[in-house]
DNA sequence: TTGAGATTTTGAATCATTCTAAACGAGTAA
DNA sequence: TTACTCGTTTAGAATGATTCAAAATCTCAA
């Protein structure tokens, strides 16, 4: 079952939620729960289910809503792989994704700072970033699997 | 109007194709032309109009098939951004792609081997890359416009 | 406690992409 | 030449993630 937030978690759902003047909702909190709960990138889908066992009778655009919101306050990052459904992923130091192939599984990679340091310095000066993705595709070798 | 493939660009094609047991066929030669003739990142659409105009019958469905192809023999890489359609670009230089949100633009990045290499160290041993996608998404500086 | 404005809900609409089945075409064997 | 085979193209339908619209509901500051 889906553990209830912490202090500290609430804590930041609000506070990201007030910087952005947007209000404290059931469905925001649940929602925000379930990507916390399990960080396995889910996608809308994925989190909708979760989120419904909690709350029945939440709705699947109040999930696109929430989880908009969220994006928009900087909260959570979108994971875009190819053309596949858009995943979601509240952790927010630095990383780039690995995407298996064969599972299908996203992976979380530490992203040191000097590698993005270096990357932003290879633009022409009058290019000012805001985001940078950077993702791997490919296949984990069996053994140790993650 | 489009220029004609020069030898070189007719051989590439026909020898990746050839390696990879297909056809040459005149709508893919004209696909093919188009995504040269134009290095703007074009969407399966934009390629398709361009291609209009020198093959009126031409469906798009045979255009969304053309650029699998190409993309299937390593002739031509996807560019991706969120959720928008799909871009294709020839240019199979390692390079990145920075996304100029005001314009929708999509401008090729030169990446140093240092970087690529660097990269490629921060994943787990057991993690085999098959294709990294680096994106940067902002503004530019106006004044001297790109 | 109230009212304004934000949020949620349902279901319809959108839109890029994929699928399907029929027609076509190039190359090969007879 | 003719027939055959297979990959390719075509048109249009189908799919599926996401967005939109309008009405109902909720949140929070006053």
């Amino acid at each position: 079952m889906i553990q209830n937030l912490n202090k500290h978690e609430r804590e930041s759902l609000h506070e990201a939620l007030a910087k952005s003047g947007q209000k404290i909702t059931p469905q925001r909190e649940i929602v925000y729960t379930v990507l916390l709960a399990q960080r396995d990138h889910p996608t809308v889908d994925e989190v909708y289910n979760r989120a419904l066992e909690t709350m029945p009778g939440l709705s699947l655009a109040t999930v696109y809503n929430c989880l908009e919101t969220f994006v928009g306050c900087g909260l959570v990052r979108q994971v875009n792989h190819e053309r596949e459904s858009t995943r979601y992923c509240p952790n927010l130091a630095p990383h780039a994704h690995f995407r298996d192939e064969s599972t299908g599984r996203v992976h979380d990679i530490e992203l040191p700072k000097e590698i993005l340091d270096q990357l932003t310095k290879i633009l022409p000066a009058n290019f000012e970033t805001e985001t940078i993705e950077i993702s791997f595709q490919g296949r984990t070798k069996s053994s140790t699997q993650n």
